[in-house]
DNA sequence: GCAAAAGTGTTATCGCTACACCCATGG
DNA sequence: CCATGGGTGTAGCGATAACACTTTTGC
């Protein structure tokens, strides 16, 4: 005796990731959006996502779909929070595990996105009304980033290998939306001892040049920052 | 859970949940847990868990979970993390959604558990290998509350409604495993205003009876406590 | 009156915040 | 030599940590 009755495709729920990617952009927040084809969704944004294949981890999917549908390898990614509610996928009983992704600025311009077509980046602030529960998913995503700022060093995956203490602090200042003080905040990170110089400099611009660092600790580590 | 002859009659993953509930006995933190039936992990205990059904909300199957496998129904319920190694269920695919939940002592003995049951509080001290990979979701679950006592009120959520100030510190050391300085401890929530006096007092000990607060917020609500 | 837990302040130290000027380079 | 961002220290203040004795009750 089977109960597998077949009225439907399948007696679960299907499982699917969404992934929220962001990076920085002339000093702007900016997460990766895609122009949705098929309706009722048809014209509308979403987050780049797709099903979870039968024997593929939640986590491999969401660099399957960032390879697949943005051309984009190298993101840091984390999961976020599972998006269950009924009905927030119109097609079907669909339960989503979100993740954030990050990006160095300058990794930005190699993916496969360009300004007019169907994959854009979006400064957070100007992100329209998505598809799905994708503003829901994007909301938790910020909040997370913007937390973890603070008590991690996340920071680096938005940043090239080497950067000066400038770009540094800016970045924490965009994705935070506040300025910081200069001097406080390298006292705090040279108290922490979470850099190290590189000996080198950023050359060629009109100014002195400023010294690069690069982070210690190669992974993501709890650290109280700021 | 589900019999390995289903394994590949449904094209996508399935989905779980497992709830890791939390309360303190005898001044330790005990977790729930429930003897297996089945092989391979006859004889095992694991963390109460179950299929989500197809149009039911992760959040809502996890309460389900808790009411029909150990007769709780007031259990605080929070989404920590999705576990999805392939491997992670002999059964087949399955991906599970983990909960933590929180009851205060008062509540425990209501449950349908017993001391010697299939249905057994451990310290979290002596708790045994664990089938599944429920070990890695129980320490999650831990390592989560211990870092939420910090800045959260979900305390509130271990103690009954009225509590002395030294059952709430004895909470917190239970929780974190150190001891905290009395004085300090009163003057910070004392600084915050969390609480509000009640009026009464625990009588019937044969010492100076303590006065009894609770919390002034209803819901959890994010604070700096420690 | 004795055992047991409740309740209560002060001091020293540490970390945070606010704040302004000189330096090195490219053009 | 000028414009531009890079780099540096200190003083005041608020928060934290350490610490011990008196009070109130039941028996």
């Amino acid at each position: 005796m089977k109960k597998q009755t077949h009225k439907r495709k399948c007696k679960f729920v299907v499982l699917a990731v969404d992934v929220a990617l962001f990076t920085v952009i002339d000093e702007k927040l900016h997460v990766l959006l895609m122009r949705m084809q098929k309706k009722p969704f048809e014209g509308f944004w979403a987050m780049p996502g797709g099903l979870v294949k039968p024997d593929e981890e939640p986590n491999v999917a969401a660099r399957r779909i960032l390879k697949e549908k943005v051309g984009i390898t190298t993101a840091y990614l984390e999961q976020l929070y599972t998006f269950g509610r009924v009905g927030r996928d119109p097609f079907g009983r669909v339960v989503s595990v979100g993740y954030t992704a990050l990006l160095p600025s300058a990794v930005v311009s190699r993916g496969r996105t360009g300004k007019d077509g169907d994959v854009r980046w979006f400064p957070v602030a100007k992100v329209p009304s998505l598809a799905y529960d994708h503003d829901e998913i994007l909301e938790t995503g910020l909040s997370r980033l913007r937390a973890k700022l603070a008590y991690t060093n996340i920071v680096k995956n938005l940043l090239s290998k080497e950067f000066t203490l400038t770009e540094l602090q800016r970045m924490y200042e965009v994705v935070l939306g506040r300025k910081l003080d200069k001097r406080n905040f390298r006292k705090k990170l040279f108290a922490r001892a979470l850099l190290k110089k590189t000996g080198k400099r950023r050359r060629g611009v009109s100014n002195r040049p400023a010294e690069l660092f690069s982070f210690k600790e190669k992974g993501l580590s709890i650290v109280e920052v700021l």
